[in-house]
DNA sequence: TTGAAAGCGATACCAG
DNA sequence: CTGGTATCGCTTTCAA
């Protein structure tokens, strides 16, 4: 004989034991012996409805009782929206200036309000990932670097973001832009160069994958500050480690450089080091300019040049999230964050 | 007279048009004129069902007409889990070493289908923050240092991770722990300098906030090393700051110290730089060690000492994430990661 | 092979 | 002042 199971709804006839299952607002109702409904009123601080005192204080103690965390996916669905601010993690290894960056802006976003995640992606295609985003239904996207193209824009504000911002080289179509000029760090750091008196001038590429992105307009912009001029530009690749750096090193009288521009002050140190050890002066034969401005830099002997980069106020670029999300509808706008000028010490 | 508002069920006379409303699966249904059912079966392959091939062919068509995503929270929602491990996002500078190390640890846990999720966390008390990364139902959290208590854990547990780890100090109840022995890095540092004969040894603070989690530590294991022999330990505080290193080495002779474990090899590099500024010779007048193992330290003349920390290999951290998460029931696990040998060079 | 409907957890109407 | 209930988007039995 068939036999039939009945559920009785929403009121199983024991709770279920212990930390088996997560309590909800029902198990706090249920405890508190009032419905869900005032349990969300009292815990949220309705101000439209007034609840008894006495009420409140049961509704607390059973909550605290349970360890009742509200689920944040379901308001969020009730809701239609969140305050998800969403990142994708850098996943090449990130300066210590741009993770410091980072922290700010998410310390600044929490004060509005916004929840910051950064999202672990897979692939370093950004419009394949946008899709991962976006089932996150995140109020504003913030896609620093390349790789995020119109139609993952598109995409992202078709699921439901209220603002997409890139943080990097170029504009995207629909995005709010806040173009970080590296073209023009490396166009500084030709032009000082120059005026310097350097004539025969190479460019450190980093072979680490991942760092095109910055290093491809860096060297363009040294390109672009020397063309119609009488010197010229020899690129090299370097990998970060000792061999590399000796290699290029030992390379270096043929190469008949006078002057460097290293991508950063890492590199910078790095290749100092190798010339140096190679008998090479620093200035006297070569040049050395970094970029980025570290401590590093000062620390070393003679003191490093480098191009300093100003970075956007992280509170300045909280508001401008905030003030996206708060009108949607408002044309895109692009910030030149163009803050790169000369350091210029001891060893250029 | 008082009219009612109708609302026809699931089906609204006009479609909303165009991008002011997210695509929902039953829009995508509409469009493919089949139910809500059969798109997710199509959507989600499932085997358990046979869907005709020109179905999938219109609903696939209709999905990516409408540029369909599906909604994550709504999904975990119903499945009563979700496949997010959360991590709280680093709100103090944090080395090379360990953002790489986060890097691979979410391209492991990617590859066995987890997604990370970093949480910007305001404050920094670890027990506070629980209750707003609890909401986002986590199957997994992964908190490195330390500020988790047993509380903390139990909250987190309760609202459904399947697995707490922590990554730092000491162990706490009721998680998985990776004992990251910081004090064990100070011991070696101590133990070394003695066998080096020193035995008047500074031992460098940072007075940066956050970092106490791990220079306490540091601090007690060169104590521990030293105890019971004739060497003195001095703490020395240290901003990351010329002024700083400046102040410091001014003091340098009246402390009249011979030896100095300062931290890890940034602040070694800036001690250095201001000892060697004052005419102190490195190792002659004092020894330096630092910790970490950078290239940087590589760099320096005289090479810079260091005490290596091996960190755990992201894969096999991801495996025990994985474990952890299938197997909810076992007792929580603690590894000892001591992975800290002494890399001696030319600066003690 | 497809559709109808229940329900995940929380919120906000409306009625009592 | 409080309770019932529809609803957000999605998955998954159960029926047809």
């Amino acid at each position: 004989m068939p036999y039939v199971m009945v559920q009785i709804p929403n009121t199983p006839a024991v709770p279920p034991p212990g930390p088996l299952s997560v309590p909800t607002s029902a198990d706090v109702a249920r405890l508190a012996g009032v419905s869900r409904a005032t349990v969300s009123y009292v815990l949220n601080n309705t101000s439209a409805v007034r609840i008894s005192e006495p009420t409140r204080r049961r509704v607390h103690a059973a909550a605290k009782e349970l360890g009742y965390v509200p689920h944040a996916a379901a308001r969020s669905l009730r809701a239609g929206h969140s305050r998800m601010v969403l990142m994708p993690a850098p996943n090449v290894p990130v300066g210590a200036l741009y993770s410091q960056f980072i922290s700010e802006l998410q310390w600044a976003l929490g004060r509005l309000d916004y929840t910051v995640v950064q999202h672990g992606t897979v692939g370093p295609r950004g419009d394949e990932a946008a899709r991962a985003w976006a089932e996150l239904r995140p109020v504003a996207v913030l896609v620093p670097g390349a790789g995020l193209g119109p139609q993952g824009v598109a995409l992202l504000k078709r699921s439901g973001a209220r603002a997409v911002l890139t943080l990097g080289p170029e504009r995207v179509e629909g995005a709010h832009a806040l173009l970080m000029d590296h073209e023009s760090v490396g166009h500084r750091a030709g032009r000082h160069l120059y005026a310097r008196g350097r004539r025969r001038i190479g460019v450190v590429v980093p072979e680490e994958p991942g760092l095109e992105a910055y290093s491809r307009p860096r060297l363009e912009g040294v390109r672009r500050a020397l063309r119609d001029t009488d010197a010229t530009v020899a690129e090299l690749p370097l990998a970060y480690s000792e061999e590399s750096g000796a290699r290029l090193a030992e390379r270096w009288s043929a190469l008949g450089l006078d002057a460097v521009f290293a991508y950063n002050d890492e590199y910078a140190m790095l290749l100092m080091r190798t010339l140096q050890d190679q008998g090479i002066g620093v200035p006297g034969d070569t040049a050395v300019i970094g970029a980025d401005d570290l401590m590093l830099g000062r620390l070393l002997r003679p003191r490093l040049s480098t191009v300093r980069i100003e970075l956007p106020s992280a509170r300045d670029l909280a508001a401008l999230v905030d003030r996206a999300v708060r009108d949607p509808a408002a044309p895109p706008e692009t910030h030149e964050l163009l803050g790169a000028t000369v350091v210029h010490r001891d060893s250029s």
